[in-house]
DNA sequence: CTTTGACTAAAATTATCAAAAAGTCAGAAA
DNA sequence: TTTCTGACTTTTTGATAATTTTAGTCAAAG
């Protein structure tokens, strides 16, 4: 294993143990101590592999991203209609807001700077956009759909998706989610989603 | 003049002078001092009309409500379909919400209690669900729609409505919203809008 | 090249206290 | 009797200062 090699896997460690605290207790309850700890080395190392903290959450989140794109590409490749393609984006994303729910909501916070919000809306949204686009691209050509505004309607597919969880943990109160919130957002959600992709339909 | 009427009047009064402060300071920024400086009249005084700031916020809020209401009725009443009756509740709902902005937002912490909560969910939320609920009904009865679950849907097409212009306001970082983003909140809703309406249509 | 302990600087937390606001009440005014 | 008020108490808020925690640096060691 060469040098280089090396860098890159004690790296990827420390990813996985800062993701696994950012997780479980959100990004301002984690310090870069108790990160140094859980790695078994000490706090001055971790500067050697990341610039600051914003650095390392940062990279923390391209991983998380770079997964979940990963899993979107896959389930979008294997679905048979793009009303079944939609609907796996609505799972797969349900599925990682399920997991990192701590994690992805003080993302804010995070980014209380200008330059990372465009970074990451250009890195993930419009990703995401262009996927869901292609999806519904897919169903016009196949005569499923009848849609004039593809991007439009991708945005306002995603848009919905993002926005309806939002709003239940808002009637939440936002407290912390029990198992039950999360299931009773994702039935909102599919409802939604129903409705905005049979509006995709060709009409009677 | 009856002295009841008198005492109504006089409450009434009240009621206006506080939702223009409200209106345009927010609650947490008038004092029940200032909205006595404007009624001509001491702070003492309108503890005898309302029981303390939670209650005469209350009242206000009802009132605004009813005069939304009323409003609604009256557009809906008047739609010649139910695209456009639901379209109508878009509008109304956003001349609301921008008229009212600040009172609206700061609303939650009028209510860090349970039982207002509750009380609001049903006086409003209840009453516009079935509202839309009619609309949608109306179409299926006309042959317009094809819905399944009438309640759900008119939830859903609201839910829409709240959650797409919260979504943007986060987006604004929650920042308050100059009139530009407000026609970007009412085309975003606009589109959203026309899709779900478009997916209560048969299809083909 | 990597790691660290000991360090400084910055940020967050808590404690303190004065000012502002909510809310009360005995009694005056109508 | 009903409506209103000035003077009052209690509660909340806000600014400031003291304290602690955390981020981030660096010279030196492995």
């Amino acid at each position: 294993m060469t040098p280089e090699e090396m860098k890159d896997e004690k790296r990827e460690r420390i990813l996985e143990i800062a993701l696994k605290r950012f997780t479980h207790y959100g990004l301002e309850k984690t310090t870069m101590s108790e990160i140094a700890d859980d790695l078994g080395a000490s706090k001055a190392s971790l500067y050697y592999y990341f610039p600051d903290k914003k650095g390392l959450c940062l990279a923390v989140t391209e991983k998380l991203f770079e997964g979940y794109f990963d899993e979107l590409s896959k389930k979008v490749k294997q679905a048979k209609s793009a009303d079944s393609a939609l609907l796996q984006v609505l799972e797969v994303r349900h599925d990682l807001v399920k997991r990192y729910f701590l994690f992805l909501m003080y993302f804010k916070q995070l980014h209380d700077n200008k330059q990372l919000e465009d970074y990451l809306d250009l890195k993930f949204r419009d990703r995401e956009n262009e996927l869901v686009a292609d999806c519904i691209q897919e169903g016009v050509w196949n005569g499923e759909y009848e849609v004039v505004n593809v991007a439009e309607a991708a945005a306002v597919y995603l848009d919905v998706l993002e926005s309806i969880p939002m709003l239940m943990f808002k009637r939440n109160n936002y407290k912390l989610p029990e198992a039950e919130t999360f299931s009773q957002v994702m039935r909102k959600t599919l409802v939604a989603a129903h409705y905005i992709i049979r509006g995709f339909h060709k009409t009677a």
